[in-house]
DNA sequence: GCTGAAAAATGATAGAA
DNA sequence: TTCTATCATTTTTCAGC
């Protein structure tokens, strides 16, 4: 985890603009938040080795990569424990059309967000990659219609 | 949207690695596609042209800005008519806990994916920001226990 | 569509405040 | 810490293959 850092206004600036544009230049996120390119590089350095900032990534149109259908699927696995438990995470985890997975509090003790090709590849998902299993109780799929990204992470009260 | 373009193997060689690393120079770009680095330049601009690649994002963790409690809210909404429906839309989007809104099929309307700072913050999103909403008719809360990402997004069947 | 060299932009460094 | 100035590196452009 990370450690625990002070985070200052600039700092918060620094984080927004990445939020919105990972491959952002070091001199034109100097120049928003208002200080020298070398302070810049410093102050990212820093935000990375704090473990403030981990990874980054460009966001990729799923249909424009054939997966143009997105669905959200409710997984109840029985009996939930660690020894079925964690082989049922690898194994969602090396489907490709894994996008995130939940391990979550509630009936349903897994939410598994995927990207498929079309109906077929999501029922092929469904049935032959979850239900199949031995621990997999249910299955509820919920498709996508619309998503949002949120705002910027910033903690509350910071400055805009 | 993205316009229908044809990726190649070196396409999506470059797409796999932006998407574990956003500020990946060109030149080791270049070089892991086994490219030039002229070559890597002009294709990078025509994936983003194209609409393939949508932003880019670095991964902040959560807990070191102060919000280390991760929950989905499953919410369901009535009349679920769009007048009603978009202003609901727009409040949750302005909410800094907001990560992520799904609008899905099912039982469930919307599944909101939040950030918060503790226990009470997370309460007081559920009761002011959204049961306290006259369209708002349910709200089911889910804590994460856990999450992972998927791996690479990747057509099906194409090379690793 | 790919390459390689020139031109332009960028990142890293050191030294001073 | 932060900034200014310098320099090495990198990215982009473009003519030719």
């Amino acid at each position: 985890m990370a450690a625990q850092v002070e985070l200052d206004v600039v700092d918060m600036r620094l984080l927004r603009a990445l939020q919105d544009d990972a491959r952002m230049t070091n001199r034109e996120l100097a120049a928003r938040a208002g200080i020298a390119t070398s302070t810049c590089s410093d102050r990212l350095a820093r935000l990375r080795d704090a473990g403030v900032m981990c990874g980054s990534a460009v966001r990729i149109e799923p249909s424009a990569v054939g997966r143009p259908l997105e669905a959200m699927l409710a997984v109840r696995v029985h009996p939930h424990r660690r020894p079925l438990v964690d082989p049922f995470v690898r194994h969602v985890l090396a489907q490709p059309e894994t996008r995130h997975l939940y391990h979550l509090t509630g009936p349903d003790d897994f939410l598994i967000h995927v990207t498929v090709v079309d109906a077929a590849d999501l029922q092929r998902l469904v049935l032959d990659e979850l239900t199949a299993r031995d621990e997999v109780v249910m299955v509820h799929t919920h498709l996508i219609f619309h998503q949002w990204r949120g705002g910027p992470l910033l903690p509350p009260g910071a400055e805009g």
